[in-house]
DNA sequence: ACTATATATCAACATAGATTGATACAGTTG
DNA sequence: CAACTGTATCAATCTATGTTGATATATAGT
């Protein structure tokens, strides 16, 4: 019961579900995230701590970066995830998916390899 | 966004999801369902409320009582309630659903009619 | 009309959650 | 090692949400 309220919970929030809309183009760091949102950094870093602790996401340090995806669990989740994705607006996200495109080709050192293997972001 | 965010907002609080499990049986008036909770009535309300103008809930007036369901929603919707009902364990509700009933019995001049047409509580 | 019952609403308060500037810390680069 | 970058965390603040006693309103029964 109270895993159910923890994961509703850390779905309703706008901020929150901007970020899971932006990893479904595969795993991200957090400066990329902050980008594509145009946030400043510690909001972030509370969200993605957030959907962390809900289960949500997953995170993996390598170097000075923390790279988020989209985690791996349970079925019911990943229905939730899945609902959320295809559940937003194109428009409320283009401006993100802009951000993070143009923070990407200025930031080749930040290489992000998504949970498919590809280079394009995957469905999951 | 902001439906899909209010529809996770309105199911992030364990009291919702207890008045959700309890109409399980079917249409209920506030004062069954503050019975069944063992809550006072201004509380419940204020969760009825809350879930009514998430669209989960519907009411129906008659006379002095104010019966509550749970709504024809869209399948999304329907979805999330089917899956908290059946998420909710059994020991969670046990005493709710042994207060209702014995409320219930003191008090046959509650009827009630469930979406189902029968007295037993349905599945949706 | 009077009393009792069912419910909603309000105001006051309590609690939880979100936001932000500052800072600490780890890792990287020169 | 010094300067820089990426991220987390903290404290202060703000905002939203939940809780409760009191009360208003509606209906019903006597």
């Amino acid at each position: 019961m109270n895993e159910l309220v923890s994961v509703f919970k850390a779905l309703s929030d706008e901020t929150r579900l901007r970020i899971i809309k932006t990893l479904e183009a595969g795993e991200l760091c957090v400066c990329e995230i902050v980008a594509a949102l145009d946030m400043i950094q510690p909001k972030v870093s509370f969200h993605l701590g957030a959907l962390k602790s809900a289960g949500i996401l997953k995170d993996r340090k390598q170097g000075k970066w923390m790279y988020y995806r989209i985690g791996d669990s349970d079925l019911f989740k990943r229905f939730l995830i899945l609902s959320v994705l295809e559940r937003i607006p194109h428009e409320t996200h283009r401006e993100d998916k802009r951000r993070l495109r143009e923070f990407r080709t200025s930031r080749a050192d930040i290489i992000t390899i998504d949970r498919c293997g590809s280079r394009n972001g995957c469905l999951m």
